[in-house]
DNA sequence: GTAAGCTCGGGATGT
DNA sequence: CCGAGCTTAC
């Protein structure tokens, strides 16, 4: 299909290939554009977005564009600004699935019995949290998990259950039953702190448009076009809302590549793309398949490999490039020997003056890049890993999040409680349950409990100046929000808070980087302008893109790399139940396994020119040698796109000796004992200064005022409290009583802590 | 409240 | 075998 060439043809569609246009044009009703690997899909993608607007079919505003990843969206906002300039600005539905339902949810928030300055919360928090609803139904935490139980209620979430959809079978798979149950308890919770988890973004929506047709409509109307990236990664609500959402217009675009379907453990159905036709009557199907990525001999091995699998829309990837080296396969003797080769290859690449910056290599699982480090750390050769620990999960990151969280929304517990005591100021398991006991009692978030329990005796002495303090210290904090860049609120409040100081106390090379973080932290800020944006935009996006400083290679798992693409790619371990993992072996069946496939599909397309494809005989895993046979992906690569090559201590002959077991081969070989760059980090300069002693007296807070008081109470009765004993009621002002206690003499107490006696 | 000692598990990850 | 997370002992 030549599209003949018009002389007036709008320039973003000059030097599309023939499918690419007809994928740009085609811009009335439902398109599934199946995008192979390396085909140019962005380039479609966002010139069909200029083509949507240029022809004045819809505003910017007009139009839905979800991807998963913040990366992604971030990518086509710009691609298409290049486009269409500042218009782009204007696109406020550009976006991943969760930042666009949390921005739709902000408007509607009251719908699902929220608030609009709803609070996101991350894993942490939900496993907290979960842990105490666990604790509450009286279950035994070791027995029920809470991580299983955010792994079910995510499973649910993904499919589109609410606590009332989870049947009896479903609820089965937790506690004898209870799923179901716990499921709901932690949902009103949520509500209670009015808090959303990830999934929650996609299934209040969810559930408001199912419900509210003037909400449905208003959006059906709004979104003319569609379009969605990376399809075949949907779940079942990311499903269900698109389908809504398009009934009216149905112009909707998805995107997306069967043969890159990796995600289904985590509840994407690749059946959502193949059943797109079906779904979507008269729907165009085009294909991109003209790579302009890799040699025809790496493109050559990935189809070959792919066509095992049963089930496929099919694509034929094929390419004009006709140079190229064919994917070389290297049998080793052991992992060592395998980091060792690659570090090799590398070193004769740089030799050659190739960067290594251009070089990845990919790994099924996270282990596999322990060798690696060690052999790179002895032989001092660059690498980054990607993955691992993020910038967002470390503690230092989120006890300021916390902080910040908790000056921006007060009824946010969690955060409460994960900083009540950090830095340590004394508030320790005793304070901070009495403080939970009342904010229970009363039905009042910890905040407003802690201020209220102040203005008693119920606290020791130092507890209570102590939560005095940084309830005052909260006050303040709250004062400044409006006044003061998020980017200084942040500083001053670790400042303050004695959090900085702490650290800067602690000489250590950890306390030295956590440190640096947080001025990281502070740094990023500096873009927002409030700190509700800076929390929205932390909550949804957890990706920290550290400075490149220096040549590196690139280790990262082939899930990490989707995506990418690199001149060289060296794919590390492939040998049965290691790729395939032995857990999609033993579990999961041929589904289980063709998923490997696809990944194994992915990692291959990722090499532009140099595909290197490794595997041992023999690999310790759990400290335990043991004997391995290659790979059955490598026998499934054609012959023509291959050559073999044998290592020189090793050799395909020696995987099938079978060798003693009993000692370990490789004890000789030297093993380093770093930890990689984010340890290596260089001393802190810390210098030592005591914790500012704060010398605010504590004082009555505005918040404890006009509080009723319970009604069974009266002056003269007497009375029982846990910790002053017996006494007689000599004073009520609202919720709070004086008590002449017999052994204690007379205390300020709240009426929630007494009992009549 | 911290440090040593013990148990358990060990696929991949983004929002 | 190694690390995380929790318990027990100071």
């Amino acid at each position: 299909m030549n599209a003949p060439p018009d002389l007036h043809e709008p320039a973003y569609v000059k030097g599309l290939n023939a499918p690419q246009r007809e994928a740009v044009l085609t811009v009335d009703g439902p398109v599934l554009m199946l995008a192979g690997a390396g085909t140019g899909k962005t380039a479609a993608l966002t010139a069909r977005l200029a083509h949507i607007i240029a022809t004045r079919r819809a505003w910017p505003s007009e139009i839905l564009a979800v991807t998963f990843t913040n990366k992604a969206a971030r990518e086509m906002r710009e691609r298409v600004g290049r486009i269409i300039g500042d218009a782009v600005e204007g696109m406020p539905w550009l976006g991943t699935f969760h930042a666009i339902g949390a921005k739709m949810l902000r408007r509607h928030a009251e719908l699902a019995g929220l608030h609009s300055n709803f609070t996101i919360l991350d894993t942490d928090d939900q496993l907290r949290l979960l842990k105490q609803v666990i604790q509450l139904a009286e279950l035994d935490e070791k027995r029920w998990p809470a991580k299983q139980l955010a792994g079910l209620i995510d499973q649910w979430k993904n499919k589109g259950l609410t606590p009332a959809d989870v049947d009896a079978g479903e609820s089965e798979r937790f506690a004898n039953g209870r799923g179901g149950e716990l499921y709901g308890i932690y949902q009103d919770r949520l509500k209670t702190l009015n808090a959303c988890d990830f999934g929650d973004l996609l299934l209040h929506m969810l559930t408001i448009l199912r419900q509210h047709r003037d909400v449905l409509e208003q959006y059906q109307q709004r979104f003319k076009f569609i379009l969605v990236d990376e399809y075949q990664d949907t779940n079942s609500v990311q499903y269900l809302w698109l389908r809504l959402l398009a009934q009216r217009h149905k112009n909707i675009c998805c995107v997306g590549d069967d043969d890159q379907s990796i995600y289904s453990w985590r509840g994407a159905e690749v059946a959502n793309i193949l059943k797109f036709e079906k779904d979507f009557p008269g729907a165009a199907v085009i294909r991109l398949e003209q790579n302009y990525r890799s040699t025809p001999h790496i493109l050559g091995a990935a189809s070959g490999l792919i066509a095992q699998n049963a089930g496929r829309l099919g694509k034929t990837l094929w390419t004009e490039v006709d140079a190229g080296e064919r994917v070389q396969i290297i049998g080793v003797w052991d992992g060592p020997e395998e980091a060792r080769r690659i570090g090799e290859l590398l070193e004769s690449h740089q030799q050659r003056g190739g960067s290594l910056d251009e070089c990845a290599i990919l790994v099924r699982a996270q282990f596999q890049t322990r060798e690696l480090e060690d052999r790179f750390i002895a032989i001092g050769m660059p690498y980054k890993i990607i993955g691992g620990f993020r910038f967002y999960e470390r503690a230092e990151i989120r006890d300021a999040l916390a902080y910040l969280r908790l000056v921006n929304q007060p009824a946010d517990d969690l955060a409460f409680e994960r900083i009540v005591n950090v830095p340590k100021r004394g508030l320790g398991d005793k304070a901070v349950a009495k403080v939970q006991m009342l904010a229970r009692a009363e039905q009042v978030s910890l905040v407003t409990s802690a201020s209220r329990i102040v203005d008693t005796d119920e606290l020791t002495p130092q507890a209570r100046r102590s939560l005095g303090n940084f309830i005052a210290d909260l006050a303040r904090w709250r004062e400044l929000v409006r006044d003061l860049p998020p980017a200084d609120l942040v500083r001053t409040i670790l400042e303050e808070s004695g959090y900085t100081t702490v650290l800067q106390a602690e000489k250590s090379v950890e306390a030295a980087g956590r440190l640096e973080n947080l001025s990281e932290l502070a740094r990023a800020m500096e873009e927002y302008d409030t700190l509700g944006a800076f929390l929205e935009h932390v909550s949804l996006v957890m990706d920290n893109d550290s400075a490149a400083d220096g040549e590196k290679v690139t280790i990262m798992t082939i899930h990490a790399a989707k995506g990418l693409e690199f001149d060289q790619v060296y794919l590390a371990g492939w040998e049965e139940g290691v790729f395939p993992s032995q857990r999609a072996l033993d579990e999961g069946g041929l589904k289980s396994l063709e998923e490997e496939r696809r990944l194994a599909y992915v990692a291959i397309t990722r090499a532009r020119r140099l595909c290197t494809i490794l595997h041992a005989a023999n690999r310790r895993i759990y400290g335990q040698w043991t004997s391995s046979i290659p790979s059955r992906f490598i026998a499934e690569l054609p012959a023509e796109h291959i050559v073999e090559q044998t290592s020189l201590s090793g050799g395909e002959s020696l995987w099938r000796a079978n060798w003693s077991q009993s000692a370990d081969p490789f004890a000789h070989v030297q093993r380093g004992t770093g930890r990689g760059p984010g340890w290596q980090r260089a001393a802190g300069s810390g210098t030592y200064s005591p914790a500012p002693q704060r010398l605010v007296e504590a004082r009555s807070s505005a918040v404890s005022l006009g509080n009723k008081g319970r009604s069974d109470l009266s002056l003269g009765q007497r009375v029982f409290h846990q910790k002053f004993g017996y006494g007689v009621i000599a004073e009520i002002e609202g919720n709070k009583l004086e008590i002449d206690f017999e052994q204690s003499g007379r205390k300020r107490v709240i009426d929630s802590f007494v009992t009549i006696a």
